[in-house]
DNA sequence: GTGCCAACTCAAGTCGACTTGAGGTCAAGG
DNA sequence: CCTTGACCTCAAGTCGACTTGAGTTGGCAC
């Protein structure tokens, strides 16, 4: 089977060096060997990755990835555990939809000071109310 | 003007004191004096929270929150601002969605292994093809 | 006046996902 | 043979928003 340099895999992944070993390290991923000091990989990492960045961008943590991906290479994952990520994003993106339309009323109120919108009041009502609850995970930002 | 000790702030907006100091020293809020050593507040403080809650909420960081809410007390938001950060929520938003979809999907999926469907290939696509984009912010949960 | 208890200060720790830096090693090219 | 340079290891640092812990202080009840 085809064996790709780290620096390949790093070159068709878009993943820097430094991010696969340290998957490695995690037990993400897994080495073929080496060449040299080079770290080979068979080219079924390529996909590997690809479903490490799609758990993660569906929320999940590098933790609850690994069991996911089994030792073998086929990915095992519990439906139940979809559905309820699925909900979880539902979760967020209705606190995000209504966060945002609140955003925008503010910016178009014609109000003279935000304090006067009555919108803008009820939000903040909401978000006050809300502490205890989600706080601040909407927009972090890729780096 | 009423004034409230800080355990009483703590109380009624739901923050712990260590975050009240913590947002003390950042200059978000400010203290009306003390009390032998208690810090005492006046009671629009609890505005300030609301809107540092408010603003969290909609994902802007500390840092960024500090200049809108000027030293006298009303919010200086600039509505520009506003509409940028309506703009990032939507993004997120899209985004999230595809992914909650996605995921539904796979949940449902009659294929015998992830790896046999077709629309979670074209997910999984999407996310590695996305790795240089956003990563993993989609559901950060409260603590 | 004395003891308790809650607040205080200040430094350090936490969490997750990586990155960075110092110092070492090895295959390949000249 | 020797330099070059990419890769290596391992420890430590980063970022943001707080929390935690050790040791101190002071108002209030008795």
């Amino acid at each position: 089977m085809e064996e790709l340099d780290i620096s390949e895999v790093a070159r068709r992944s878009g993943l820097p060096p430094s991010t696969l070993r340290f998957y490695e390290e995690k037990g993400l991923i897994a080495s073929a060997g080496r060449r040299g000091l080079r770290r080979q990989f068979d080219a079924g990492v390529l996909d590997r990755l690809a479903l490490i960045a799609l758990g993660r961008a569906a929320g999940f943590s590098l933790d609850e990835i690994a069991p996911m991906l089994a030792p073998d290479g086929r990915p095992r994952i519990d439906r139940r555990t979809l559905e309820a990520k699925a909900e979880a994003l539902d979760e967020t993106i209705r606190r995000l939809t209504a966060m945002r339309d609140g955003l925008r009323h503010a910016a178009a109120c014609p109000a003279p000071s935000h304090m006067e919108c009555p919108t803008f009041r009820r939000i903040l009502r909401a978000a006050a109310s809300g502490v205890f609850a989600a706080r601040g995970e909407a927009t972090r930002r890729r780096r």
